[in-house]
RNA sequence: GGCGCGAUAGCAAAGCGGUUAUGCACCGGAUUGCAAAUCCGUGUAGGUCGGUUCGACUCCGGCUCGCGCCUCCA
C-alpha cells in the first residue's frame, strides 16, 4: 500500500519491511556546534511526518536519530568559547530539543550520541582492517580503502573515476588513494584530552562517517529499513557509510533511501556568506512555530522549498483557514473510518510517498464542508487528519490569537480598545468604533463583530 | 568537467494520457451600520521545438533556462 522514492534505485517502491510490521528508521541527526537553522528544520520535519504517518498506518516503528558530538567543527568552536566539549554539546542538544519541540517534532525513539559508541566505532574499523578495507596512512590515520570496496558509487551514482576526473581538493599524499575517507583520525599534540580516545591505531576520534555506520549498526541492526538524512548527506556521507557497513557486514544496509529536499532563502542557498543565514529561532521571533511547520508540510519533502516572509505569511493565511473553520464549527472527536471518501484521499496521498500537499488539499476540503454544512463531523475529521500531520491541535482561539505580543498590543490591551469600541456603537458614534477598528487594524488586530459579539485575531 | 533534479495559472503547489486539484491573492454577489469571517460565483495554467497517440500539462527526444551535489554542510 505504501510506496516509498528509493533515492538508491531513483524510483518509487512497495514498502515492504524486514520484520512486517516493525521499520526500523535511521535519520542523520545534527551536529552539535550551534543552533539548528532552517535548513534542518526541513529536513527533520519531513522526517517527523514520515515517522508519524508509519505509526498512524500500525507500524511499530524504531526511529533513531543520532547527535554527533565530537566532530572538527565541534572541537572549533568550543576552542572559541574556551569551554570545554562536553558543556558546548549539552548547551546545544538542549537548544535542539527546544527548537524541534516548538515547530512539533517528536522526539525519536533512540537519540544515541556518537561519544557513547566509540568502542563499537572501533570494533568496525578493525574488521574494516581485516578485510583489507582499511589501512592505517603514514600519518597515523586510519583510511577506508575505496578502491576496494565494489559498489563505491551506487547511491549517488558516481564512478570513481568520475570522481576523481572532477577532483577539487588537494590530493592528500598520506591516503593510498584521494577518494578515501578517515575512519579513525589520529590525535595531534595541540587537541585538548576531551578529544582522544584510546585504540590499537594509537589515540584520536573517530571520522564523521563510521559514527553513523556504528550507531546504526548497534542499535538498529546490520539493515535498516529505511535510511533517511539531508539533501547534501547523500554525497559522500551516506555513500561513506554504505561502503562501511556493507564492507564490515556482507549485507544490504539500507532497504529504502531517503533525502530531503533543499530550502533556499529568497531563491539563494542559504549562507552564511551571502548574509541570509536563519536561525529557528531567529524565524520564530517573528512567526508562530506551527505557521512555519504548516509551510513546510504544504510541499513535498522531495522537492525544494523557497523560503521568503511573503510565502511565510501566504501559509499563515492558509493555516488560520483551517483554524477558523475549527473554530466556526466544534468538532466532535472522531475515529477516522477510512472508507470515508476524504480519508480515503488523504491516506492514498500519504501513501503515495508521503505526498502531504495532497493530504493538506483534503484538509482545506474538509474546512469547506465543514464550513459549509455546518459538520461537526467534517469538523472532527479535519482536526484528526490535521494532528497525523502535527497541525491544528490548538486551540483555534489560541492559534488565532497568538502573537509576538512585544511587538504590539497585548491581549489586555486589544480587550481594553473593544470594550471603548462597544460603548461608541451602543452610542451609534459609527465614527468612533471605525477609529477604534482602525487603530487596531493598524496594529495587526482584526475585529470581528457577530451576534454573539466582538471577537479578534491576529493579521 | 562528472552526476542528478526541476520548469504548472498573479504567487505557492499536486495528481493525472481524454473528466474541477488545492491554498493565498484578486474581482463580482449575499451578509454587515462599516468591516471581518462565512457562503455563492468568476481561472480554459503547464518553458520551447519536434515525436508517439484518435487525443499529451501528463510518454519519448532535442533545445533554453534555473537549481543541487562532486569540499564540512540538513
Amino acid at each position: 500500500m505504501l510506496s516509498i522514492y528509493n533515492s538508491l534505485t531513483r524510483q518509487k517502491q512497495p514498502f515492504t519491511p524486514i520484520e512486517p510490521g516493525c521499520v526500523r528508521m535511521y535519520v542523520c541527526g545534527m551536529t552539535v556546534y550551534d543552533f539548528c537553522h532552517l535548513g534542518h528544520a526541513r529536513a527533520f520535519l519531513g522526517f517527523d511526518v514520515v515517522q508519524r504517518w508509519l505509526r498512524a498506518s500500525g507500524y511499530d516503528v524504531n526511529y533513531v536519530r543520532n547527535i554527533t558530538d565530537i566532530d572538527d567543527k565541534i572541537i572549533r568552536r568550543a576552542q572559541e568559547n574556551d569551554e570545554p566539549i562536553k558543556s558546548l554539546t549539552e548547551r546545544m542538544i538542549a537548544e535542539m530539543h527546544r527548537d524541534f519541540d516548538a515547530l512539533g517534532i517528536e522526539r525519536p525513539d533512540v537519540e544515541p550520541r556518537a561519544t557513547d559508541y566509540v568502542p563499537q566505532m572501533l570494533d568496525m574499523i578493525d574488521t574494516l582492517e581485516g578485510r583489507g578495507l582499511a589501512y592505517q596512512a603514514g600519518d597515523g590515520d586510519v583510511n577506508y580503502a575505496v578502491r576496494k570496496f565494489p559498489g563505491y558509487g551506487k547511491l549517488s551514482g558516481k564512478s570513481l573515476d568520475d570522481l576523481r576526473a572532477g577532483e577539487r581538493v588537494a590530493v592528500d599524499s598520506a591516503k593510498r588513494d584521494p577518494l578515501d575517507f578517515v575512519l579513525w583520525k589520529a590525535a595531534k599534540e595541540t587537541e585538548p584530552a576531551d578529544t582522544k580516545w584510546s585504540s590499537r591505531w594509537g589515540k584520536g576520534r573517530p571520522g564523521w562517517h563510521i559514527e553513523c555506520s556504528a550507531m546504526s549498526g548497534s542499535i538498529l541492526g546490520k539493515t535498516l529499513d529505511i535510511h533517511g538524512g539531508g539533501p547534501d548527506l547523500r554525497f559522500p556521507h551516506h555513500e561513506n557509510e554504505i561502503a562501511q557497513s556493507e564492507g564490515a557486514h556482507d549485507c544490504t544496509f539500507a532497504n529504502y533511501w531517503m533525502h530531503a529536499g533543499a530550502l533556499n532563502i529568497d531563491s539563494e542557498k542559504m549562507s552564511k556568506s551571502l548574509g541570509n543565514f536563519f536561525l529557528i529561532r531567529d524565524v520564530l521571533q517573528k512567526h508562530d512555530p506551527e505557521v512555519l511547520r504548516f509551510f513546510v508540510v504544504r510541499s513535498h519533502y522531495r522537492s525544494l522549498i523557497n523560503y521568503t516572509e511573503d510565502l511565510l505569511h501566504d501559509a499563515r493565511q492558509g493555516l488560520s483557514r483551517l483554524y477558523t473553520a475549527l473554530r466556526d464549527v466544534p468538532p466532535e472527536v472522531v475515529d477516522i473510518d477510512w472508507s470515508d471518501p476524504q480519508a480515503a484521499r488523504f491516506q492514498t496521498a500519504m501513501n503515495d510517498d508521503f505526498n502531504t500537499p495532497e493530504a493538506v488539499a483534503v484538509l482545506f476540503e474538509l474546512a469547506n464542508e465543514a464550513q459549509r454544512t455546518r459538520s461537526a463531523a467534517a469538523a472532527g475529521q479535519l482536526k484528526t487528519l490535521g494532528g497525523l500531520l502535527g497541525l491544528l491541535e490548538r486551540e483555534p482561539k489560541a492559534f488565532l490569537q497568538a502573537g509576538i505580543v512585544s511587538q504590539g498590543l497585548d491581549a489586555g490591551q486589544i480587550e481594553a480598545l473593544i470594550t471603548q469600541r462597544i460603548e461608541a456603537k451602543k452610542a451609534r458614534n459609527f465614527a468612533e468604533a471605525d477609529r477604534i477598528r482602525q487603530e487596531l487594524k493598524t496594529a495587526g488586530i482584526l475585529l470581528e463583530d457577530s451576534a454573539a459579539g466582538t471577537t479578534w485575531r491576529r493579521a
